[in-house]
DNA sequence: AACAAGTCAAGAGCAGTGCTCTCTCAAACA
DNA sequence: TGTTTGAGAGAGCACTGCTCTTGACTTGTT
């Protein structure tokens, strides 16, 4: 969307040198963010660290959410990559295999950057709402589990089995293949969202702190729940 | 747990006063958490709207996190009696459609209490630990989930259909069954829990923001999606 | 009734925050 | 060789959580 080509290869010295800060800047933020969280991110924090006056850090960032809202594109980027190379792993006919392999990598990456995953998938920080810039990044995560559903109908291993959707969400749901390029049936999309939203409740709730006290071996619940909704999605 | 009953009816007038600002302050809060989420929260602000100097509240809430837990334990209360309600007003036997009542309850309050409900099931607020006090309201709500599917056993409308539990996971679930004195087996437990992840990560989506520019009708795919996971609850 | 103990509001103050404004100086461009 | 442009510095405003001290008031006890 954005002209990030055109805009953004440094010609200048000057133009390389602000791309230069900028990106410190954002290392420094991305790891202020994980050690302490959104709530604790600060510009004046960051500019210290990068060895400049809390004022001057706003020739960067016009404001606080715009470092944040940086963050965000990267995090969901992280996301998107991570979640693309699990699921090139496996085979490409593996359907539920692939599906493990997906959720294994959303939860892994979520575990392991949970700052991050909160900043993207929790409580929308306050005042602050998402620019357009966000979206495609955010989609990116979407469209590996969407291509799945793809292949599997295309290999046979989802079938349509079919099944009312009344018309306002059959319009959403095959609203959604023009994003895509792809032609998933509403029934089956229907399933796969089902099965995306199931996978990050879960991960949500465990990062969150909802298991706490109640569910003690994780990986092995987590490989349970998960493998019941690819059972679920695949065979309708 | 807490000596609630003996502590808090206010025997003298010096405590029934301190007893009615303290519930005056809460009541502040609350307003400002609806209205501005949880991060604009602030001490300050709400003594100052009570009339009070900003010192003068640390009398009764020792710091910032300790107002922040008062407000999500009664978040958590009302979310709870929200359930509860919804439950209750639905004959004893239509399991499914307690279910859908109860989910409707869910999201009806989240929607209504937004940011009440991101304090709960948000992002956990950094720096800021749960203590114990939240884990007994926290449970109330799962507890209407779980006599749920202990009547749809009793009544036949679910049934066991088995299937492998690893042990760990089946001693977690069955471990359940000791805070609701109830006696759902773990095939069946799974099942429940994995409905409310798809409730709670839908619901969590729909406010967090996820489905924007994707979903439309959100009351109906709210519905289609939370009669699906019912049927899969009830079937098997 | 007098006193000691406990409680509370208030004020000043510290260190931190986001953000704005003005200033200077050096690099890039013409 | 000027002239424009942009980066950094500094002061400052209004706000935050939190602490400490002081003076007034309320209790229960002597």
């Amino acid at each position: 969307m954005t002209t990030l080509s055109a805009a953004s290869i440094p010609r200048t010295a000057r133009e390389q040198a602000r791309a230069d800060v900028l990106a410190e800047l954002k290392s420094i933020g991305r790891r202020h963010l994980a050690e302490s969280g959104s709530a604790a991110l600060s510009l004046r924090a960051v500019a210290r660290e990068a060895g400049m006056v809390s004022s001057a850090i706003y020739r960067y960032f016009p404001s606080r959410d715009e470092l944040l809202t940086a963050l965000i594109v990267d995090a969901y980027n992280a996301l998107g990559a991570e979640v693309e190379r699990a699921d090139a792993g496996r085979r490409r006919s593996d359907i539920a295999g692939r599906w493990m392999a997906l959720c294994r990598g959303v939860r892994g990456w979520a575990i392991a950057n949970s700052h991050e995953y909160a900043l993207i998938f929790g409580s929308p920080v306050p005042g602050y709402h998402a620019p357009q810039d966000t979206v495609d990044p955010a989609s990116r995560t979407t469209l590996t589990l969407v291509s799945l559903l793809h292949h599997g109908m295309e290999c046979g291993a989802i079938t349509n089995t079919g099944g009312a959707v009344p018309a306002p969400v059959r319009k959403d749901l095959i609203g959604l293949n023009s994003l895509s390029g792809m032609d998933i049936p509403a029934a089956v999309m229907l399933r796969g969202l089902a099965a995306w939203t199931q996978l990050f409740g879960h991960v949500s709730f465990e990062l969150f702190g909802q298991f706490t006290n109640l569910i003690h071996d994780r990986d092995t619940f987590f490989a349970v729940q998960m493998k019941l909704v690819g059972q679920q999605v695949i065979n309708g």
